[in-house]
DNA sequence: GTCTATATGATGATAGAC
DNA sequence: GTCTATCATCATATAGAC
């Protein structure tokens, strides 16, 4: 029955790491203070260590974080079929997870520098592990023939940039809709993988 | 005949610029400091302000000037034809330009939050200025039948995130050659804006 | 669990000697 | 043209009151 304390008890820790999240995102983690998180949160800058060693470890539990949710997320939603229909499933998953959550991928592209060299080691080898995801399904379709690819770690790198780059300049609200920008993307990172002629009959 | 004061007389200003490049390039703008860049010039932080009036301009200089002798690269290597050669003469020119200064696209790109107001809106509109000459391209191949894009202006931003992962990963002496990384690059774009039928035989 | 107060050092920028 | 010395401010992080 006795609920130990207060109703705000336990909120403060996900306050401040959704704070650090947005303002990390948006000024970069050399540029943000101690006392602009807590300033956020509204507390003061000394309450922030009760919660965290430091400020280095605030940005590695954010991108290890966004790193496994989106990894165990795209496990969940990975349903199988035919090489082309799994390759649309994780652009269409990659785009629709991102645009759910710009300021995760900012950081998680963008600060990776800022990582002391055994944290970076270790963001690094999840961000290699959702890449291979990619890189097994045009694996798979190069196998069976349906894609046409010369190498399948540098297409995965490839395609993955180019869904990335959604997040740079897409406004809610804006000229295009979700819907359509997911089904351009794929549409493009489709024709790029797949088998198709040389254009010579183009080239006048 | 009497060169003034000294052999070095000059030299100074663009050493400045060459270790705040490399340094806000490696660490990051907000995580540079003007002692550090001075340290690397060899001169006291103090003799910075001789050069420049402050950090801001700094990094607002190395911006502009990549941005304008990149659109200059390009307005001079741009040698027309079908819009397929000039998609390729493109795809092509930004990889090696960008591979040959890793520093400045890193600046370029993960910088741009640290621009004032007024220095970010000069900034923008050059890089808008440079997609603009990619963009002018689809269309040109859109009119004639080579391309099938829905919106050019999209495809474009597509276009360049994809090149730009290049710098991301691309090291000299690495797996790949620079020839193939531009040829496998320039053969997925290629792709991607094509004309191509439905994949629809390829499905199970 | 949050506060105030503080230790300790780095920061951007300036003034003035040489 | 570069130096030393300095200003005022900010930083991260800690100690201890309540």
């Amino acid at each position: 029955m006795a609920r130990k304390q207060g109703s705000h008890a336990g909120i403060t820790g996900p306050k401040i790491r959704d704070a650090a999240l947005r303002l990390f995102a948006r000024h970069g983690y050399a540029a943000v203070s101690m006392r602009q998180i807590a300033g956020e949160v509204g507390v003061q800058a000394g309450a922030l260590y009760l919660y965290t060693p430091d400020k280095q470890s605030l940005l590695f539990d954010l991108m290890t974080s966004h790193m496994e949710e989106l990894l165990s997320a795209w496990d969940a939603a990975d349903s199988g079929g035919t090489p082309c229909d799994r390759l649309e499933a994780f652009a269409r998953f990659h785009i629709r997870y991102h645009l759910d959550r710009p300021d995760n991928i900012f950081i998680a592209y963008m600060e990776l520098r800022n990582l002391e060299p055994e944290n970076f080691a270790v963001v690094e080898d999840l961000r290699d592990a959702y890449e291979s995801r990619l890189v097994e399904i045009l694996d798979a379709g190069r196998a069976d023939g349906s894609f046409d690819i010369p190498d399948t770690r540098l297409a995965a790198k490839a395609a993955i940039s180019m869904l990335n780059g959604v997040t740079t300049w897409y406004r809610e609200g804006g000229r295009l809709g979700r819907d359509q920008v997911e089904a351009i993307y794929w549409d493009m990172l489709r024709k790029s993988v797949s088998a198709m002629p040389e254009t010579e009959a183009l080239d006048r």
